[in-house]
RNA sequence: GGACAUUUAGCUCAGUUGGUUAGAGCGUUCGAUUCACAUUCGAAAGGUCACAGGUUCAACUCCUGUAAUGUCCACCA
């Protein structure tokens, strides 16, 4: 066979595309046709928002996620992601509404209506669709593309329909009137996770509402004091409680002048401010929650859904914007010497996180899911099965258990779900699923309908209208991973792969997403959608700035792949990072990944260009020399790490055994020494195809490239994963170690005594105990060393005019023809007594200690034992050394 | 205000259930174009493991406290 020509450097380029069509062409991205496999091991793609194109958060997450799928699949599983793209509901929208604004369209839903706005948010949607689907694809992510879904596809709004229905049946579903977080600028709700808190500079004021009114309260906000209906005091407050249950009528300049009850509540804590607080239950949560358990107290909204004041506000108000309204109150209350104190302050202020704005509060219908309700036939609430799932396991199943990596994330959704409240459900945007309820207008019956029937259910009129709203977009991804596999319908694909095996995502969607898919999961089919979750960190720039568009500060991964290739981003993104903590990233990281797949493909090229046939050998070939025993020990060894750290999704630890393995190990010591003892085809094509085949996962382009180029009619990414064997002969280790050990104390002579390393230089050992192994290595230390001549004597007189150093418990002795520095090379063994004995002393004072020798595990004390004879050793011949220097 | 995380070499980070003279990559210094690779090779310097206590024969590792940084949650008028 001819020899094969490589190019001397990998070409990432050149190559990647054929390969994933040839992966795809395959068919073993669909798992079906992998037909040896049983086991199956799903992964659900968080599905990408259509927003745009994706970003290197993408790109890690694909990372993540390919690794695991092609481990999985090594291992002989039925190995499938499941891909998708997210229809962003609200994100989406605000993104097309943003752009037509800048093209000129002020008010795109006014000016272009409902269907046309649609249109074009639907074209946006897939365009960017299909960027993202070439993208992942470039990332090299082997998903079945066979099952690709959309949250926004007929499936899935099927899916969709059929859970509204579940849940509107079992009044888990309800429509409420309660303040709820309003976007003005995106004239929609936002549920409280969509907020963004930031700090803002406030004033506080202090005022009464009338001068004969008892009581003084504070408020950020005066201008919705125009709608307060009631004061809260504690009832054990002994300036106040004598007034609980007492109405004042006051005239603020609303449109009626407000009565004012005083109510009693625990929750207001004496000694803050003024101990009392102003209720607005229009437009504070915690005020609407006084006003269910006061009802009596009234609620009079003064804001509107465009931001300003009302009619209820009173015609000098009605129609201001906020802001002016709190000016023109705060003057009123001042020109009437009603107001006390001024303060300045700072107050986290809820914005939405796609629209921008501040949001307000003010009091809705709107659909709500009810988390506390006692599911019929469950006997428990949404809640409970949220916890369920995380502790004793579904039905407290211990196979049906959700495990959270890192652990720490565990508490912090258990105390998540505490806090969780009626989840606000319907949006006022139109690109999203619409809300499957109709309302007669002649009967006012109100009925769920997946279809428009054309006519009421209980009177059959015709008059009959859908409601507008449309479902927040985590109803649609909450039950994404059966969504995709066919339910509602009884699909073989949701029997086989459902629950999901893996799930990974970024904690910041640890709320939105997990608990989501674990409430619907939980409620719609009984059942966990996914056994392992994986919590991610986040990507930040070199000085630990988070990657965003208004920093500039962003990187496109496809320009990394262009420059580095995909390989080196994904190992990039890989090494170094460990669950739930953010990492930094930057292109020097980058650079020496790529430096790495390259020198995997030069030792690839060196096996392959030095063979007359490059082959692969399965069989592990028997070992001839001290060196293959060891780097076949060595070699057994870095399989079962890397594979154990794979199972703990450990991904960077087993990167670094492999990475250690491959360079340190194989290439700059094995290899070399196959340079020497030649004849070792067998052994080096037989490591090589097992690392290409571990690295695999991680560098799926190169790895695939070097096996076909091995002759290999088949694909390495359905290979089997390597099975390391127990090694034997420990012994074999530690020679060779004691042989690379003098090599590298030779090469630190050498260079510490500025010898060339053209010139050859002889060196003689005194290796006592060690004499057969140096005798038998004595070639490969030669050639490693440089050496003109070794020569190895049982024990002999110090050579003349030499420099020397004890390693591996061996006196090595550098002839030096006469340039000895007399001085600096006692000085040079003197300090390595000095660091030699103090180490000693410290072995002794432990072994010396009666308590240690009393508790500690008998291989520990051996082990110190043997440490100490060996420093004992060396301290000796180094004293040797030392006086025939004189 | 509450909770969590982080703090290890100049930088970015590993460090498995307590037992290593604490590791890697980058960077730095010195040296090398040796026929797989300069996207390389050889050598070296560089760390009181944030600080203070404690538990233990033994602490980077466990406990308590302190500090700095970061994140999340809750928000009060």
């Amino acid at each position: 066979m001819p020899k094969i020509e490589l190019p001397k450097a990998y070409d990432a380029k050149g190559v990647e595309d054929a390969i994933y069509q040839k992966w795809e062409e395959s068919g073993f991205f669909n798992p079906d046709n992998l037909v040896d496999a049983k086991e199956p091991f799903v992964i659900s793609m968080p599905p990408p928002n259509v927003t745009g194109i994706l970003h290197l958060g993408h790109a890690f997450e694909n990372s993540l996620m390919d690794a695991e799928i092609r481990y999985q699949r090594m291992k002989g599983k039925k190995a499938m992601i499941v891909p998708g793209t997210d229809h962003a509901a609200v994100a989406t929208q605000a993104r097309v509404e943003d752009n037509l604004r800048k093209e000129g369209i002020a008010n795109p839903r006014q000016d272009l209506g409902r269907e046309e706005l649609l249109k074009r948010i639907r074209e946006y949607a897939d365009n960017s669709k299909s960027v993202i689907l070439s993208q992942i694809k470039k990332m090299g992510t082997s998903c079945d593309w066979s099952r690709l879904a959309y949250t926004f596809d007929d499936k899935r709004s099927e899916a969709v329909n059929e859970l509204f229905k579940m849940m509107y049946e079992d009044e888990l579903i309800y429509r409420g009137y309660r303040v709820i977080n309003w976007s003005v600028k995106g004239q929609s709700t936002c549920s409280d996770d969509e907020l963004v808190y930031i700090d803002q500079p406030v004033k506080i004021y202090t005022f009464k509402y009338s001068k004969d009114f008892p009581i003084p309260i504070a408020t950020t906000r005066p201008e919705t004091k125009l709608g307060d209906t009631a004061v809260a005091v504690n009832p054990s407050d002994n300036r106040y409680k004598q007034y609980i249950g007492q109405k004042f009528v006051v005239d603020v300049g609303a449109k009626a002048p407000l009565t004012i009850t005083i109510i009693a509540d625990d929750g207001v804590d004496i000694n803050y401010g003024t101990g009392a607080v102003g209720v607005t239950p229009a437009h504070s949560p915690v005020d609407f929650e006084m006003y269910q358990k006061n009802k009596e107290i009234g609620i009079i909204p003064v804001i509107g859904k465009d931001g300003k004041m009302t009619e209820n506000a009173g015609a000098n108000y009605q129609g201001l914007d906020v802001l002016v309204a709190r000016e023109k109150f705060v003057a009123w209350l001042r020109e009437n010497n009603l107001l006390i104190k001024e303060e300045d302050s700072t107050h986290n202020v809820g914005t939405s996180d796609r629209f921008g704005d501040v949001v307000e509060a003010l009091p809705m219908d709107q659909w709500f899911i009810d988390v506390n309700k006692k599911i019929k036939n469950k006997g428990r609430s949404l809640k409970e099965l949220m916890k369920e799932a995380v502790t004793m396991g579904h039905n407290g199943d211990a196979n049906k258990v959700i495990t959270i990596t890192p652990e720490r994330f565990h508490t912090i959704y258990l105390h998540w779900i505490d806090n969780l409240r009626d989840w606000c459900i319907s949006r006022q945007i139109w690109w999203g699923h619409r809300i499957p309820i109709w309302y007669c207008d002649d009967c006012k019956e109100v009925f769920y309908s997946d279809t428009n029937s054309g006519h009421c259910n209980k009177c059959q009129s015709k008059n009959i209208r859908q409601d507008e709203d449309t479902l927040d977009t985590w109803f649609s991804s909450g039950a994404w991973t059966f969504s995709t596999l066919g339910w509602p319908e009884e699909t073989p694909d949701l029997l086989t792969y459902h629950p999901t095996n893996w799930m990974q995502m970024g904690y910041e969607i640890l709320f939105f997403w997990m608990a989501r898919m674990i409430l619907m999961t939980t409620y719609a089919l009984d059942d966990i959608p996914f056994k392992d979750v994986y919590i991610h960190g986040m990507l930040r720039d070199k000085n630990g700035k988070k990657f965003s568009k208004s920093l500039g500060n962003g990187l496109d991964p496809l320009e990394i792949i262009e420059k580095y290739g995909t390989d080196a981003l994904r190992l990039s993104l890989l090494r170094g990072t460990t669950p739930g903590n953010d990492m930094r990233f930057y292109e020097e990281k980058v650079e020496g990944a790529r430096n790495f797949v390259n020198k995997l493909w030069n030792i690839s090229r060196f096996i392959i260009q030095s063979s007359d046939n490059p082959r692969i050998v399965s069989v592990a070939p028997e070992a001839k020399t001290l060196a293959d025993k060891w780097i076949l020990n060595k070699f057994n060894s870095v399989i079962n790490l890397s594979t154990q750290e794979m199972d703990k999704y450990n991904f960077s630890g087993a990167i670094e055994y492999l990475y250690d393995f491959t360079w340190s190990d194989f290439a700059d010591w094995y290899l070399e020494i196959a340079k020497v003892e030649g004849n070792k085809e067998e052994i080096l094509f037989y490591i090589l195809q097992n690392i290409l085949k571990l690295w695999h996962p991680f560098i799926p382009f190169v790895t695939e490239s070097i096996w076909q180029t091995l002759g290999a009619g088949k694909l390495l990414m359905v290979e089997k994963w390597p099975v390391g064997v127990q090694s034997q002969d420990q012994s074999s280790v530690n020679d060779l170690e004691v042989v690379k050990e003098i090599i590298g104390s030779i090469r630190n002579l050498r260079s510490e005594n500025k010898i060339e390393p053209a010139k050859k230089v002889s060196v003689v050992a005194i290796a006592g105990n060690k004499m057969k192994l140096l005798t038998e290595q004595a070639e490969i230390i030669k050639k490693l060393a440089r050496l003109e001549k070794f020569t190895v004597l049982a024990d002999s007189e110090k050579p003349a005019n030499s420099v020397g150093t004890v390693a591996g418990g061996v006196q090595l002795y550098l002839e030096l023809a006469g340039l000895i520095d007399v001085e600096a090379e006692k000085k040079r063994i003197e300090k390595e007594i000095v660091e030699a004995e103090k180490y000693i002393k410290g072995l002794e004072a432990k072994l010396g200690n009666k308590e240690f020798l009393d508790n500690a595990p008998e291989e520990i004390i051996i082990k110190e034992k043997e440490k100490l004879e060996i420093y004992i050793e060396r301290v000796k011949k180094l004293k040797d050394q030392r006086s025939s220097l004189i």
